[in-house]
RNA sequence: UGGCCCGUAGGCUCAGGUGGUUAGAGCGCACGCCUGAUAAGCGUGAGGUCGGUAGUUCGAGUCUACCCGGGCCAACCA
C-alpha cells in the first residue's frame, strides 16, 4: 500500500453526506461592510417603502425626544436611540405603522455660548453686533451639528425618517412654540413676576450658573442691631416703638427689654432690601447686657443684644465691648414670634415695615451672629425661605412682595429709600458707594454694631473675571394653582397629575418621581435673558402687567414668525409692524425675553405630531415618549405641563425610561475623569452591530456599565450568534420541501421543541408593548 | 442636604412571585475531548452566604430601620 495508489481508491464520502454548506460567511467584518448595506437601504429608501407598507396600518408613534445639537454624539445618545430603534422596527414587524420621525433640539445658551467664544476669539463684543446677525450664526452652528449628529445616528443604523426630520429652530417650529405660548397667555395662565438671578453688573447680563466661577474678594462686613418692637405700627410713627404690648398684642417681654437682635453680613449694601431675619431652632440664644464699653462706641453700656450663646463672646470682641453679662435664654418659640424695627427706619421716608423673624434650615452658628439677615431679592436661600413662609407672613399682614432694590446697572433704584443712585458695583467690576452709603445711614441711626473686613469666596462671572451680584429681577411664570378658565381646581397641576395617573410608566417608579415632582415645583419660570431662542411673543400695556391679549395680533406674529422665522421679532419696527390699525404701540412694551428652552421641546407635540403636512403618518398623542431617566425633570416634565396647559392632557399615553452608561467600574464617565467610550470608536472598531447587541442584551431600565470586558462578551455574543445562523443556513442548504415531514408524523421529541419555540415567540412579543 | 433608583459567583451580564431544606443561568476561566461547521464544535469543573450593621421571625437574599457605595434629579447645563 503506497501513497500514490490509495487516494484515488478511497471513497469520496463528502458527496453521499448533507454536509453543511452556505456562502454566511463566518467571519462579519462588521466595520468595513456596514456603510455598504447602509448605502443599499437608504437606495431603495427602506423608511419609505415601509410607509408605504404600513399606509393602513394602525399607527404606533414613537415620538423622538430632541438630543440638542452641540458636539458629536455620545454613548448615551448611542444607547438611546439604539433602544429607540429597537422599539420602532419591532412595532413596524408587529404589525404597526411605526414611523418614527427624528428630532433636534437648537436653541439656548450653550449654543450662544460657542458663538460668543468665537466673537472673544476676534475681539468682538456679542452686544456690538445686532441680535439678528448673532442669532443668524447661532442658527448656522446649529445647522452644522444637526448634520453632523444626523451621520452618527444613520450610521449607528438607526432607521427614521433622516431626509426630514423636525428642528426646534425651523421657521414653522419657532411659528408654533410662540402660538403654544400666547395660546397660554390667552388663556391666563402667564403672569410677570420676580425672580433673583445671579447678575453680572459689568455686562449687563444675567448668568447661569455654570458661568459662574469663584475667586476670593475682600469684603466689607458690618454687624448690625435691629430692635425689636411691638409690630404693626402705622407709617410715621416712632423710629422704635416699645410702648408696652397691648392684651391682643401677642408680644413678649423682649420688647419691655429694649432688645435688639443682632445679624452679620458681607454685603452691606443688600440691607436696604432686608425683609427678615432667619434664626435656627436648633441653635442655642440668650439676651446679654453691655456692662461696660467705651463711651463712643457704637455698642452703648446698658444695651441687650440677642445672640447665638457660642457666638456671643466673638460678637462683643468685635464691637469692643469691654464687659457683658447674659441675663437670661431666648427661645425659638420666643423668637418666632417677634417683629424687628428696620434698622434703616425713616431713612427717604422708608422702611416703615416689619421685619419678622423666620426659622431657617441654612442658619448656623458657626460664624457671625446666628442671626442671617434675610434679603430675599439677593440670596437664594434668602429667597427660598421668604417664599416657603409668603402665605403666613401675608396673614400676618406682612406685604411679601421683594423689592427691586437694585437695577441691571448696579445702581440703587425707589425701591431703596433715600438711597437712589448709589451703586454697588460699577462699570469697571470694583466696589461702588452703596457700602459707605448704607454703613453710614445705619452709624446715624445708632444701629451699628460693629464693621469690619473679610476675606472669602465670592462668585465672579466666568468671562469677566469679575464680582457678580445676585438681584431680583422681573420674569415672567406660568401659575401652577391659578384655576384655568375660571373652573375651580381646574389648575395646571391638577391637570398634570391627573394625566400622570393617567399615563404608563416604565418601569413604574417613573410615576412617582414625575408626581412628585409636579406636586412640589413651583410656578414654571418661562423667561431668559438671552438672544438664541424663541421669543416672549406678547405685549405688555404700559405701566401695568397687564398682557394685551388679541387675535389679530397673535396671529400676525404666527404668520411672520412662519414666514421669517422668529427673527421677526427683533426686526427694528417689529412693535408697529405687528401693532398697527389695532393699538397705539406708544401703549405698550415688547417683552424682549426668550423662552426657556424647555418650552420649545415640550412643544414639539404640537409642532411635529400635530402636522399633518410633514408627517401624516404621527399622531398625536404620541404613543410612547422614550428617554433617560433624567428626562422626568426635563422633556417628560415640560411637555406634560405644556400639553396640560394648552390641551388639557399630556401629549403621550406612555413613557419609558432607561439608565444611564456607566464605565466597566460602574462610574459616570466624564471626560475630566477620561474613563467615556466613544460610539464612533466602537463602531470603527467592532462595528455597529456590536453596540446594538450590547444594548439589546443590556437592562437598560436600570443604568449599564460599558467597558473592556462588556465589548469583548458582546463580540465574543456576536460570534456565537453567527455561527449558530451560520450552521442553521448550512443545514438547510439541501433542504427540498418534498421531504417536508408534517408535523402529527414529526417524532415526540421534535414537536417538544418547535412548542418550545412557539411558546418562546409569544412570551417575547408582548415584552415590547 | 432633599426626592427617586440601584448594589446576588475570585472577572462580566443577569434569574431568584406572597420569607422555608445543599442560592441558579450564560459569558469568561481551568481541565479534557473532537479535528470534513475548524480564527469553529462538545464535555467536565472550580468559583458566591447574597453591600454593611441592627432588628422582626422557629426561619431572611427575600420584611423593617439605619449605615456604606453608585446613579439621576434638585440651578438660565441638556
Amino acid at each position: 500500500m503506497t501513497d500514490t495508489n490509495s487516494a484515488p481508491t478511497e471513497t469520496d464520502y463528502s458527496a453521499t453526506l448533507f454536509l453543511p454548506q452556505t456562502d454566511f460567511p463566518m467571519r462579519a467584518g462588521l466595520p468595513k461592510r456596514e456603510p455598504d448595506w447602509l448605502a443599499r437601504w437608504e437606495e431603495m429608501d427602506i423608511y419609505a417603502m415601509q410607509r408605504e407598507q404600513a399606509r393602513d396600518r394602525p399607527k404606533f408613534t414613537l415620538h423622538d425626544g430632541p438630543p440638542y445639537a452641540n458636539g458629536n454624539i455620545h454613548i448615551g445618545h448611542a444607547l438611546n436611540k439604539t433602544v429607540k430603534d429597537l422599539v420602532s422596527r419591532s412595532m413596524q414587524m408587529m404589525g404597526y405603522n411605526s414611523a418614527y420621525v427624528p428630532g433636534w433640539d437648537c436653541h439656548g445658551l450653550p449654543i450662544e455660548w460657542k458663538i460668543e467664544e468665537q466673537y472673544r476669539a476676534k475681539g468682538l463684543d456679542k452686544n456690538d453686533v445686532p441680535v439678528n446677525e448673532f442669532r443668524q450664526e447661532c442658527r448656522t452652528f446649529a445647522t452644522k451639528w444637526v448634520d453632523v449628529q444626523r451621520q452618527e445616528f444613520k450610521r449607528l443604523g438607526v432607521l427614521g425618517d433622516w431626509e426630514n426630520p423636525y428642528l426646534t429652530m425651523s421657521f414653522d417650529a419657532e411659528a408654533t412654540i410662540a402660538n403654544e405660548l400666547m395660546k397660554v397667555a390667552t388663556s391666563g395662565q402667564l403672569y410677570r413676576g420676580s425672580k433673583p438671578v445671579m447678575w453680572s453688573v459689568v455686562e449687563r447680563t444675567a448668568l447661569a450658573e455654570a458661568e459662574i466661577e469663584y475667586a476670593d474678594i475682600e469684603s466689607d462686613t458690618i454687624w448690625v442691631k435691629f430692635p425689636v418692637v411691638r409690630g404693626h405700627r402705622d407709617p410715621g410713627e416712632a423710629y422704635v416703638d416699645r410702648r408696652p404690648p397691648t392684651a391682643d398684642e401677642i408680644n413678649p417681654r423682649l420688647v419691655q427689654d429694649e432688645a435688639f437682635v443682632v445679624i452679620w453680613t458681607t454685603t452691606p449694601w443688600t440691607i436696604p432690601a432686608n425683609r427678615a431675619i432667619s434664626y435656627s431652632s436648633k441653635i442655642s440664644y440668650g439676651l446679654y447686657e453691655i456692662t461696660l464699653a467705651p463711651s463712643e462706641n457704637w455698642a452703648k453700656t446698658g444695651e441687650r443684644y440677642v445672640i447665638a450663646d457660642k457666638l456671643a463672646t466673638e460678637v462683643f470682641a468685635k464691637a469692643k465691648v469691654q464687659a457683658f453679662q447674659r441675663l437670661d435664654t431666648v427661645s425659638a418659640e420666643e423668637l418666632s414670634r417677634i417683629v424687628c424695627a428696620h434698622p434703616l427706619q425713616n431713612l427717604g421716608s422708608g422702611y416703615y415695615f416689619d421685619v419678622p423673624l423666620l426659622d431657617g434650615e441654612h442658619v448656623t452658628d458657626d460664624a457671625g451672629t446666628g442671626f442671617v439677615h434675610t434679603a430675599p431679592g439677593h440670596g437664594l436661600d434668602d429667597f427660598g425661605i421668604w417664599m416657603d413662609s409668603a402665605r403666613l407672613l401675608g396673614e400676618r399682614g406682612i406685604d411679601t412682595k421683594i423689592p427691586y432694590a437694585v437695577d441691571d446697572a448696579g445702581y440703587y433704584t425707589k425701591d431703596a429709600p433715600g438711597l437712589e443712585g448709589a451703586r454697588v458695583i460699577d462699570d469697571s467690576g470694583k466696589k461702588g458707594d452703596a457700602n459707605d452709603r448704607v454703613i453710614a445711614a445705619l452709624a446715624v441711626r445708632g444701629a451699628m454694631v460693629a464693621r469690619g473686613r473679610v476675606k472669602h469666596s465670592y462668585p465672579h462671572s466666568w468671562r469677566s473675571k469679575k464680582p457678580v451680584i445676585f438681584r431680583n429681577t422681573p420674569q415672567w411664570f406660568v401659575y401652577m394653582d391659578r384655576d384655568i378658565a375660571g373652573k375651580a381646581g381646574d389648575t395646571l397641576r391638577s391637570r398634570a397629575l391627573n394625566a400622570i395617573d393617567a399615563t404608563r410608566f416604565v418601569p413604574g417608579a417613573g410615576q412617582n418621581r414625575l408626581r412628585a415632582m409636579i406636586a412640589d415645583r413651583p410656578d414654571w419660570v418661562l423667561s431668559r435673558q438671552r438672544a438664541w431662542g424663541v421669543p416672549i411673543s406678547v405685549f405688555v400695556k404700559k405701566h401695568s402687567n397687564d398682557i394685551l391679549v388679541d387675535e389679530v395680533v397673535n396671529h400676525r406674529i404666527v404668520e411672520a414668525f412662519a414666514a421669517e422665522g422668529a427673527d421677526a421679532w427683533f426686526a427694528d419696527d417689529a412693535k408697529e409692524r405687528f401693532l398697527q390699525d389695532r393699538h397705539d404701540p406708544a401703549d405698550y412694551d415688547m417683552v424682549r425675553d426668550i423662552l426657556d428652552v424647555w418650552f420649545d421641546s415640550g412643544s414639539t407635540h404640537a409642532f411635529v405630531l400635530e402636522n399633518k403636512q410633514k408627517w401624516p403618518d404621527l399622531k398625536w398623542p404620541a404613543s410612547l415618549y422614550l428617554e433617560g431617566s433624567d428626562q422626568h425633570r426635563g422633556w417628560f416634565h415640560s411637555s406634560l405641563l405644556e400639553g396640560c396647559a394648552t390641551r388639557g392632557r399630556a401629549p403621550y399615553d406612555a413613557v419609558l425610561t432607561h439608565g444611564f452608561t456607566m464605565d466597566g467600574d460602574g462610574k459616570k464617565m466624564s471626560k475630566s475623569l477620561g474613563n467615556t467610550v466613544a460610539p464612533q470608536d466602537i463602531i470603527k472598531q467592532y462595528g455597529a452591530d456590536i453596540l446594538r447587541l450590547w444594548v439589546a442584551s443590556t437592562d437598560y431600565w436600570e443604568d449599564q456599565r460599558l467597558g473592556k470586558e462588556a465589548i469583548q462578551t458582546t463580540v465574543d455574543n456576536y460570534r456565537k450568534l453567527r455561527n449558530t445562523l451560520r450552521w442553521l443556513l448550512g443545514n438547510i442548504a439541501h433542504y427540498d420541501p418534498a421531504d417536508a415531514v408534517g408535523f402529527a408524523d414529526m417524532p415526540e421529541l421534535e414537536r417538544l421543541m418547535l412548542h418550545r419555540l412557539a411558546q418562546a415567540r409569544c412570551s417575547g412579543a408582548p415584552g415590547l408593548q
